[in-house]
DNA sequence: GTCTATATTACGATAGAC
DNA sequence: GTCTATCGTAATATAGAC
């Protein structure tokens, strides 16, 4: 049960946020009732905390994997950003960050914080790693640049959500991909 | 009192969402009784929706403003993207993507929809431009590099809250600057 | 136009039985 | 571990007086 009420806190935090996610709807998705979620966890924070711990860990393996994995520096970096993502759900992570009560919690807020900050640093140093094996010129900053390419994926699921559209995430990827090509070599 | 209604709806929205703002809190800030809000607003859909619609106006004449300024295309762009922004307070309208709410309701959503399908055209039109007047290099899509442009501003400020750092957002729209250089001239 | 009173439902949690 | 009962507060209005 314990499990079931990580899972729906998970997927409720990611459709509706923390603020538009109440403990009964948790309990109505998970099929746990009240008792049960007040003994696994001490509250709505607790309960939070371990699904968006899971959630920050699980971006990180991902995307540690696809930044690690075979292929010249570009070529990963190049899958990275183009991995399917389900754009009109967002970033289970980044969606967070517009929730005040997510960002006033010093603990729930950390998970958040280090998911970016880890995320930016890992991609600076795929970057810079190209540059050094001439794949990238020597232009473009690693660290902004990495920073930037990060925020097109984030603004992009903004912009698709927007239109109601994948596509457009699809498109902001591709373009930051075409400004990405004009560098490489 | 009715215009007092409006403003104070804009700022909660802007700090909270619209799921995390409750007419209670908007009656408070703004000084209106509860009587006040319910004689100007049928309630608080009617009014985050004359809120919402501000918001979008004002974020599309200022960007209207810069877009068709004076300078060349790409001068343009470059000061759109440089202008001054609280990036920690973040986009009052891409920060209404995320609330589940907002995007059930039809009416709500148009207003967030219409602002960035014309701002991702209009910032296309202006990188067409540049590419015509041999500014741009030919390779890179206006439509993409737009969609791309617009996706790092709205990402830089969840990077940037993620950080709790503006500099961050600063970060990101320098890295897109740097890629789009390498196209220019 | 604004105020006060009232109503209904949801939120977030605790207590104690089983 | 789970269930039911209960609690105090907040959300989102409506009604009617002034």
């Amino acid at each position: 049960m314990r499990e079931q009420l990580i899972e729906s806190t998970r997927e409720l935090l990611w459709e509706r946020g923390y603020v538009g996610t109440s403990p009964k709807a948790i309990q109505q998705r998970s099929g746990a009732g009240q008792g049960s979620m007040y003994h696994h966890f001490r509250g709505k924070p607790d309960l939070a905390l371990a699904a968006i711990t899971r959630s920050a860990e699980e971006m990180r393996a991902r995307a540690e994997a696809e930044l690690s994995g075979p292929g010249s520096p570009i070529r990963r970096i190049t899958a990275y950003l183009s991995r399917e993502r389900d754009a009109l759900r967002g970033c289970p992570v980044g969606r967070l960050t517009q929730d005040p009560d997510v960002m006033a919690d010093p603990e729930l807020r950390r998970p958040v914080e280090e998911t970016f900050s880890w995320l930016r640093a890992r991609l600076a140093a795929v970057l810079a790693e190209a540059r050094a094996g001439g794949e990238l010129a020597a232009g473009p900053d690693p660290a902004a640049t990495a920073t930037a390419l990060v925020a097109v994926l984030q603004g992009g699921y903004v912009l698709a959500r927007a239109a109601a559209d994948a596509e457009v995430y699809a498109q902001a990827v591709d373009g930051a991909l075409g400004l990405l090509a004009g560098h490489v070599r």
